[in-house]
DNA sequence: AAATAGTTTAACCAAATGGTTAATTTTTGT
DNA sequence: ACAAAAATTAACCATTTGGTTAAACTATTT
């Protein structure tokens, strides 16, 4: 094996930027609180990835592939499209479930560093176009109503996304800062939205 | 007249500060950045808001009230629910679209101190159960399909906030980088979500 | 017009922060 | 076992940053 340590360390770091950047975001982060939470000293982070912007870049790449589900293949299946919206759902809610403060890291240092996006993107085996081209068949097949199917899409995601992405804000305003209740509301909601987008699109 | 002078630097600070704070967050905020786009002495800015963190406050709490549409007076009304749906969705997406930075402003910030959130909602007079309560009612008199009306709620904003908070994604997604083929999906929307929503709600 | 109070600025300061260096320890190849 | 390479650390360093101070300037009061 022809180093074990290093693996070893390089992982810690990274999965300590993680916990740290996602707590506190690039300009919070700390190079000294990522170091301690992984357990080492500070100047081993510059051996490893030379600066904070290269460590928080590595981070980013890492967290970034997380939230992109594996569903590119139930979406290209033959399977009814309430049978792929509902993997689809559940899946991506799920994901998210596990990551929360995800979305709305992603959604801040995005706005941030725009360009960053578009290499993340391509290496990162998403195809929303295939997506859209999913639903778009759908329509031209007369199972659901005639829409812009990147609408379409992006709404689901919306319904997906938001309301873990807002946590906070709505466990404060609805469930009583009850985590619990929130969790249940979260897990609840595999169906809703999957009833409420067919309700919305099918033909009856 | 008392103080013309104090009056005119308090709001160009204010102003600044919801300018860079927007741009970088609260920790990539520069108070010298702020001083510097107000035009003013960086010693001022403590003059008149004694640290950073209580600057922050003052901003955050002029910003949050933006975000907030000043809808309640409609959904109160008698009118029916395709009209107080309208209403709110073109409300609150102009209201987003003139300020589209607020909605990740908001949220990271929330998740970083959630606690400080509570005073700011009461005091905003947003009264979400208010909301709540319309469409248990309209629920109750059969117009629109039995649901949990939190749900409802929360997906409406979520189709309202989302694509708007993921701007550059989404725009680099399916817009291709283009501002102007963006916007015009964002307004759009304004009938997308309203019939999306109207379809999937209303019994026929 | 003189005294007082309020506003603004330039110059500073201490603490924090990202990053470096040189020395030490550990691992690897022979 | 030993030398070379890699990994790790403690001690530093230069810069940045939020915040202070004392002096200057402006408006207000009497």
């Amino acid at each position: 094996m022809t180093n074990i340590k290093k693996d070893n360390t390089e992982e810690k770091i990274l999965s300590a930027a993680q916990t740290v950047f996602i707590r506190k975001g690039m300009d919070g982060a700390r190079m000294q609180e990522i170091a301690d939470e992984a357990g080492i000293n500070k100047a081993l982070l510059h051996y490893y990835f030379r600066s904070k912007q290269q460590l928080f870049n590595a981070t980013f790449e890492s967290l970034f592939s997380k939230i992109i589900p594996n569903v590119m293949r139930m979406v290209q299946s033959d399977q009814p499209i309430e049978v792929k919206l509902e993997f689809f759902i559940e899946n991506y809610i799920d994901v998210l479930m596990k990551n929360p403060f995800l979305p709305t890291f992603i959604l801040k240092e995005i706005h941030q560093d725009p360009e960053f996006l578009e290499g993340l993107i391509r290496s990162s085996g998403l195809e929303p176009k295939k997506v859209v081209e999913m639903f778009k068949n759908e329509i031209e097949k007369g199972t659901i109503r005639t829409m812009d199917p990147r609408d379409l899409l992006i709404s689901i995601l919306s319904l997906i996304i938001f309301p873990i992405a807002s946590k906070p804000l709505l466990s404060l305003l609805f469930f009583d800062d009850d985590p619990k209740s929130y969790n249940e509301f979260i897990e609840k909601r595999k169906v809703t939205v999957k009833e409420f987008v067919l309700h919305s699109i099918l033909i009856k």
